[in-house]
DNA sequence: GCAAATCTTTATAAAATCTTAACGTCGCCG
DNA sequence: CGGCGACGTTAAGATTTTATAAAGATTTGC
């Protein structure tokens, strides 16, 4: 996935600039409203994957902003308040809220909850439209855990399935033996490297049956394996 | 929708008395666990909507607990806890938790965050529950609790039918060993694997009796089974 | 409390997978 | 040219995993 956009609502300047610092030092992408108006309209330009909002706002309440998102938009909003009434928290929960987080905060805390919505929204994702790897005539289905060659589903065992994983998942690069054994076996066992290599015969035999004119995986003498982007 | 199942794992005998009070006069269903075993195999066996728990448990730590569960489930889990550091409500959302709520805490506010949860639940859900399935000549009729091949009722037993929802539910996916028994049985005690195999046996010779062309559930050696989209 | 149905356990044969070792090829270098 | 090292390929044996039957244990219905 790529870095989530996560749109910050918040008029004090100082409390903004503390947020975006953080989002910042944590390779988040973000933009960010100083009011009620702004918000929403950033809100929809934008599309965030997830907004931090502030209830006091200098033109319209923040629980306003909630239910105006809310009537287009299910993006998760995360309230940063100084309000801490029992009553506040309820207007905004129940406005459309996902969480609410009274002033002052813990900026660690905050990620940690960013990072839980963010898992929801992955998994949400995943149960839509699976992650899936495709190169050449190559496809890997992770969350089925199934693997296709040109549209027919390809028979692996787990190790090798565990192998094309490592392989697809850095495309292009050239992994070492050793970094091989050490992911698919557990620890880097030196003997390995002569099972590693009869796995690779049978994982390319059963890659390159149809077409043999494509080449998927490429062997760096003396250094390892490495998959090229077809 | 149902009523939602709550879980309430707390081994307080007065905050859980105000929780399960409070939920009672909601109208929301429940079940209680007073450890974090009991806890967790309650979750496994009853399968709850939300999980509200309390870390400081006598036998596990809630932690532990947490990652127990999301071991195989995304079930929503707020913490509950009178430990309010930073680092504990961190280490919480980081291992799966969805929110966390510091005693004292007011029951308003725990409600509230609940129908939060829920709402996000009832979008989840409608986006993929439809109460009947269908497969090749496979269908299973949800609400109805029965199964057809071909037209013809076919007789499951309880642990049956649950395999075979489980499988139906996440058609086209390998689901792990450990992932299956968690699921149908309580935790998942290592030697029910002897029995899912068993079991898989029964299942597939009641699928596949009338017409042997067609293998509804293939098995991944040393991963699992799957149910092949037909 | 009995009988039928269901579930669990155990045992064994068969199948799939993994490891190991042997052998052949290729390119390199003295 | 011949030895050396790195790699590919193959096949046999060891190991692990699975299917299936059948017996024992438990639950359920009556």
């Amino acid at each position: 996935m790529n870095k989530p956009l996560i749109l910050v609502v918040e008029d004090d300047p100082s409390v903004r600039n503390l947020i975006v610092t953080t989002l910042k030092a944590n390779e988040y992408n973000f933009v960010t409203a100083e009011s009620g108006e702004e918000g929403a309209s950033q809100a929809a330009t934008h599309n965030p994957d997830i907004i931090l909002l502030d209830l006091g706002l200098p033109d319209i309440d923040g629980v306003e902003v909630i239910k105006q998102v809310r009537g287009w938009a299910i993006t998760p909003i995360i309230v940063i308040s100084a309000r801490s009434d029992d009553s506040d928290k309820i207007d905004a929960l129940d406005a459309g809220a996902d969480d609410y987080l009274t002033k002052p905060f813990s900026v660690e805390e905050l990620l940690a909850r960013i990072r839980a919505t963010q898992r929801r929204l992955a998994y949400m994702n995943s149960a839509s439209s699976s992650s899936v790897f495709e190169n050449g005539g190559l496809k890997i289905d992770y969350a089925a855990g199934c693997v296709y060659l040109d549209g027919e589903e390809l028979h692996l065992t787990s190790i090798e399935y565990k192998l094309l994983c490592l392989l697809a998942q850095n495309v292009g690069k050239v992994l070492t033996h050793k970094f091989i054994t050490a992911n698919v076996w557990g620890s880097s066992w030196d003997n390995d490297i002569a099972s590693l290599r009869v796995f690779m015969a049978t994982l390319r035999k059963k890659l390159e049956s149809a077409d043999s004119e494509r080449q998927y995986i490429q062997t760096h003498i003396g250094v390892g394996y490495r998959m090229v982007r077809l």
